[in-house]
DNA sequence: AATCGCTGCAACCGCCTTTGG
DNA sequence: ACCAAAGGCGGTTGCAGCGAT
C-alpha cells in the first residue's frame, strides 16, 4: 500500500495558475493568514490540492519575492553555501532573502552548474576538474573572474569538509562591497521610493571592522576589551538597522500604491484592487507593529533586503562574539 | 515561413520530517 | 511510544520562448 496522496486529484486544475486563480489564492492567505493548506483550495473557491496552493503561495506570490537573476553577490553565496550545505536548496535560500528554494535550485541547475565546469570545477565537489577532461583553453579569459575569485578565497573547500563559519560571512562582506551597485540595481526598480530616500546606513558607516574575531588565532590581553567594545558596536549597529528599516516601513505605508512598493512588475491590474490593497495595508501594518525583528523582510519585500542582509551579518557577528 | 533543438522556469511528484492526538 | 495527517523538501518533468538552420 503506497502512501495516499495528498489531496484528491480528481475534478482539480493542474497545471499553470490564471490570473484569476492567483487572485484568488492572494487575497485568501492575505486576509486569513497561512494556516491548514489542505483547506485552502476549498476556502478561497480554488480547485488545487493544498499542495500547489502552497507552492503557488511560496514560490511565486509572496510578496517579499525578489524577481530577476541573482546578483553575482548572490551566485557567489549560493556557490559558497552549496559548497558547505550541498544541495539543501531550503537551507541556501533561507540565507538568501526574497529568493526561493526553487529558484535557486533552477538557476544553479541552468546557470552555476554550468560556469563551474566551464571553469574546470566540479559543481558537485567544488574541487576542480580531474585534467583528463577538455580543460577551459579560455580559462584565463573566463568571462566569470569573480566567480573564480569566489573559489580561490574559499581554500577550506579544498582542505576539509568542516567548513568554518567565518569563511562565508568574510566572503560575502567582499563581495557585498564589490555588489553594491546590484543592491543599488534591485533598488532602482522601485519607484516610489529612491535610494536616496531611504535611510541607507552602508556597512562602512556601520560595521566595526571585525576581522580579528574571524582571523587572528592568537588570543591578547586586549582580547577582552576589543570584543566588548565590538559587542556595544554590534547592538549599536543592530538598533541602527532596526531604526533605518522602522522609517522605511513608515514611508512605504504611507503609500497608496504598495503594488510597486512590495514587487514591482509582480502586481499586474488584474490581481490589485482595493481589496488586495485594502487587505496588504493591514497585514503590513498588523505584522509590523508586532515584529520588527529581521523576520519583518518576509513582508515588507525588496527594499529590505540590504537592511535583512546587514542584520544577519550583524547578528551572525554578535553571535561569534558573545 | 517552417521546423528543430535548446534553454529556463513553473509546477508536479513522491519521499522525508514534523506535529498533534 | 505510536500513528496518521499535514507540511516541507529535493528531484524531475513539461512546456513556452527563443535562436539557428
Amino acid at each position: 500500500m503506497g502512501r495516499q496522496p495528498c489531496c484528491d486529484k480528481v475534478g482539480l486544475k493542474q497545471g499553470p495558475w490564471s490570473a484569476d486563480e492567483d487572485k484568488k489564492l492572494v487575497n485568501f492567505i492575505l486576509t486569513n493568514g497561512q494556516c491548514c493548506w489542505r483547506a485552502v483550495p476549498k476556502l478561497a473557491g480554488l480547485l488545487r490540492c493544498g499542495k500547489s496552493c502552497r507552492l503557488r503561495w511560496t514560490n511565486y506570490l509572496r510578496p517579499d519575492l525578489k524577481r530577476g537573476l541573482l546578483s553575482e553577490y548572490e551566485e557567489k553565496m549560493v556557490i559558497d553555501l552549496h559548497a558547505k550545505l550541498g544541495n539543501r536548496w531550503s537551507k541556501i535560500a533561507s540565507n538568501l532573502p526574497g529568493r526561493t528554494d526553487n529558484e535557486i535550485k533552477n538557476h544553479w541547475n541552468t546557470h552555476i552548474k554550468k560556469k563551474l565546469k566551464k571553469m574546470g570545477i566540479d559543481p558537485v565537489t567544488h574541487k576542480p576538474l580531474p585534467p583528463t577532461t577538455t580543460p577551459p583553453t579560455d580559462q584565463e579569459s573566463s568571462p566569470q573572474p569573480v566567480l573564480a575569485q569566489v573559489v580561490e578565497e574559499t581554500p577550506h573547500l579544498e582542505k576539509t569538509d568542516v567548513v568554518p563559519k567565518p569563511v562565508i560571512n568574510e566572503v560575502a562582506k567582499d563581495a557585498q562591497q564589490d555588489d553594491d551597485q546590484q543592491l543599488d540595481f534591485c533598488m532602482d526598480d522601485i519607484p516610489l521610493i529612491e535610494p536616496h530616500e531611504i535611510p541607507l546606513l552602508t556597512d562602512s558607516d556601520i560595521l566595526p571592522p571585525l576581522t580579528s574575531s574571524s582571523s587572528s588565532s592568537s588570543s591578547n590581553s586586549s582580547n577582552h576589551e576589543t570584543l566588548a567594545c565590538n559587542q556595544n558596536l554590534v547592538h549599536e549597529d543592530l538598533d541602527q538597522s532596526l531604526t533605518s528599516i522602522d522609517q522605511w516601513c513608515s514611508s512605504a505605508f504611507n503609500s497608496t500604491n504598495y503594488s510597486n512598493v512590495i514587487n514591482p512588475g509582480l502586481w499586474d491590474n488584474d490581481v490589485v484592487d482595493d481589496e488586495f490593497i485594502a487587505n496588504l495595508n493591514m497585514l503590513l501594518n498588523d505584522e509590523y507593529e508586532t515584529n520588527t525583528s529581521i523576520e519583518s523582510d518576509t513582508t515588507f519585500g525588496p527594499h529590505l533586503t540590504h537592511y535583512s542582509t546587514m542584520l544577519m551579518n550583524e547578528e551572525w557577528k554578535l553571535e561569534q562574539l558573545l
